[in-house]
DNA sequence: CTAAAAACATACTGAGTAGTATGTTTTGTT
DNA sequence: AACAAAACATACTACTCAGTATGTTTTTAG
């Protein structure tokens, strides 16, 4: 039971690779199994079809991802503010992973499928729902730590950040250039410093 | 030369409708056939091919469009700061032509299309650059007349501002519910404010 | 009115597309 | 080794797609 696994795996693998550069829509099942060398046959052994495998990307390759490099970087003890500038920091200028032609995987999908695809709908949203929380706590703690004036509203300024990096990810597409990145971190910066 | 012309805007708007829901690539020609009532002869006789056609979706829907949503409403010697905020205000509460579900027609397409056709990348950031270009003329202005403070840097202000707008669209789509528009117009208050 | 061009209509083509039917090979269990 | 189930392979189907070939109708100019 390994060696199917690796087949299941690389299939996901492929095929969130495609699907961040190219699209959901427009990577066809036909793409991914040329770029793994896997055969239809064993496609549809491991997925009843191509939306069972975009809901197993989202919840196999994205979720994971996600907790790694927007989660997991706000559980710690430092100040809130230095903690989150250095995570979009990282997100937007260091990450490899993410390419700024390509915009950020969740919000692509978002874009392409949550109008017309509640199940996609809800599993993005409880992804971005993880997102949501961590940063609510952060703020709330660096109020109780005082770090944070007590009168900003922490579920406000969560939507309002996560807004701005997912609007600056798509700003990015457009010039294809890491500058615009740089001119929004440091108004960023600024931003959440009005918020000691 | 009259009816021809009403052909081909038909075409344009109603092909607009449905890419705005449905997305450019899931859009087919023969959908947008079936809708308008128009032939596939009358079709190719006025768009070359269908990327023509979203061309001039760009120019001779969305870029009026925008002008009139973007652009104009900035034009006006009230306060900049008051000003950014009703057009955005207006934009996510009252425009009934932007529907929450759907996002931003811009946005979406920037999204779809920017990384893979030069030509609707190009469109499309002529497009934003103007929104851009009046944003920070508005902030120059309010510099200018003492109501933004003179340290205020107009370009990342005008990008921290014109991505939060497309990040709530995107966040918009994913609730399907006007609600996270309202914190994300709380929050943008603030921050607007926090330029005086 | 007439002829030519503009504007539209119909039927088709060839290249994809997701998914299926029906196999063969590999793996685990006894 | 033997057998069954798991894992994969191949060939196909029914359909949709953008675009074309070849018409017919309508408009416009003289």
């Amino acid at each position: 039971m390994k060696k199917a696994e690796a087949t299941r795996f690389s299939i996901l693998r492929k095929a969130f690779e495609l699907i961040y550069t190219k699209g959901y829509q427009t990577t066809s099942i036909d793409d991914i199994l040329a770029t793994t060398k896997v055969t239809k046959g064993a496609f549809y052994y491991h997925f009843k079809n191509k939306d069972e495998m975009g809901l197993a990307i989202i919840n196999e390759i994205l979720k994971p991802n996600f907790a790694k490099n927007f989660i997991d970087p706000l559980k710690n003890d430092q100040d809130p503010i230095e903690l989150i500038y250095n995570m979009m920091y990282h997100l937007l200028m260091e990450n490899e992973f993410l390419k700024v032609e390509y915009g950020c995987p969740a919000a692509n999908l978002t874009q392409e499928m949550a109008p017309w695809n509640e199940r996609f709908a809800k599993a993005l949203d409880e992804l971005v729902n993880q997102w949501n929380k961590s940063l609510i706590a952060t703020i709330e703690k660096g109020k109780k730590d005082g770090r944070i004036r007590q009168n900003v509203d922490a579920k406000q300024v969560t939507f309002f950040v996560m807004s701005g990096y997912w609007g600056i990810r798509n700003f990015g597409k457009l010039e294809n250039n890491r500058s615009v990145y740089v001119s929004y971190l440091k108004e960023l910066k600024n931003y959440l410093n009005s918020l000691r």
